[in-house]
DNA sequence: CCTACCGATCGGTAGG
DNA sequence: CCTACCGATCGGTAGG
């Protein structure tokens, strides 16, 4: 008669795939040029049904931000979880992170929202700034279990160089920096030891 | 009777005006954000006014492009041009690059449309590329004037760090990625001597 | 450089 | 989840 904990009502997969598609059109055009009325046309629903499941433009853009969350915790953290802490799961973490570069279309969401979303107070900044810190910590936990002298700095300098890596891919076609951040991981972790 | 060469007419001040609040609104909001009508009420005009000067919203972007390149050039490129070639002009470009971040309220206007563009064929695309394929060009070149042994690389690392510090800057006011960028290009050179 | 428009699309609402 | 709307704003045009 009622739905089982296990059972997913025709909503809730409703609600998924508006989300899966949400995440994609946002990496391609931001959270902004994501527009109900092209995402409702893209899944040939009305807008108004679309727009019932969230009640408000940020409240899809907060679920996004979410759905965007768990895509990368699945895509690139947890196949990296397998590695030892330390130096082999940096490696591991920068090889997924390359990996899911080339799965979705719009490359990395975390890139084209954060920049977006650095001058426009708010909700959706805040769930944006979050996720990137979480990042960094995750980032900075690992370089401090592989011994690095400023696991802070370390942990920024993968970033930036993980992210140029998908701005230079995007804009240019340029895969040669992936070979790059490979190089400069392998450099960090060379001034490990000494 | 009629203009000579130094003189600058009414419609060419207006112009640059529209041009300046362009660049910082479009660093802000991006260039798909840069309205007309927004842009317009900023600078007390009428809509079709401003819209005179340029004809369509694409011709506005890539004037407002162009706007940039010459204001990073005044801002960032020509002041490092002093120092000596390699190193010690690697440092100084990093360094004005660094200040330029506090200059204006929207932080690295290249940070902000290659991503928004990265993704959207057309002219204004190719433009911001272009300028981003010449800063990267020119690091190169100084990376293999100080000697480096994969000039490419090296330059890609420095570009990669300072959008880094500038999208950390912006999105979590954290400051230590200036120092990180520092502190990284050190490294850098001492590789060099190896 | 202006006023006065145009059709299209935006986020959002009413009522079912 | 739908049709049928709303006011606001978008890029752009006509005519001066």
């Amino acid at each position: 008669m009622s739905a089982t904990a296990e059972q997913v009502t025709k909503g809730e997969r409703t609600r998924a795939a508006i989300l899966e598609r949400a995440v994609d059109l946002a990496s391609l055009e931001g959270l902004e040029g994501l527009t109900i009325g092209r995402l409702a046309a893209e899944l040939r629903m009305s807008k108004s049904g679309l727009f019932a499941h969230f009640g408000s433009k940020q409240e899809l853009q907060l679920a996004t931000v979410a759905a965007a969350a768990d895509r990368f915790r699945v895509a690139v953290v947890e196949p990296a979880m397998g590695a030892g802490e330390g130096a082999p799961r940096l490696r591991a973490l920068t090889e997924s992170y390359l990996e899911h570069l080339d799965l979705y279309a719009g490359g990395c969401f975390w890139a084209a929202t954060s920049i977006e979303y650095d001058d426009r107070p708010g909700p959706v900044r805040d769930a944006i700034a979050g996720a990137l810190d979480a990042w960094l910590a995750g980032l900075t936990r690992e370089a401090a279990a592989a011994g690095a002298l400023d696991p802070d700095r370390f942990a920024f300098e993968l970033y930036a160089l993980t992210m140029g890596a998908n701005s230079r891919f995007r804009l240019s076609g340029d895969r040669r920096p992936f070979e790059y951040v490979r190089a400069a991981l392998a450099s960090l972790e060379a001034e490990l030891g000494d």
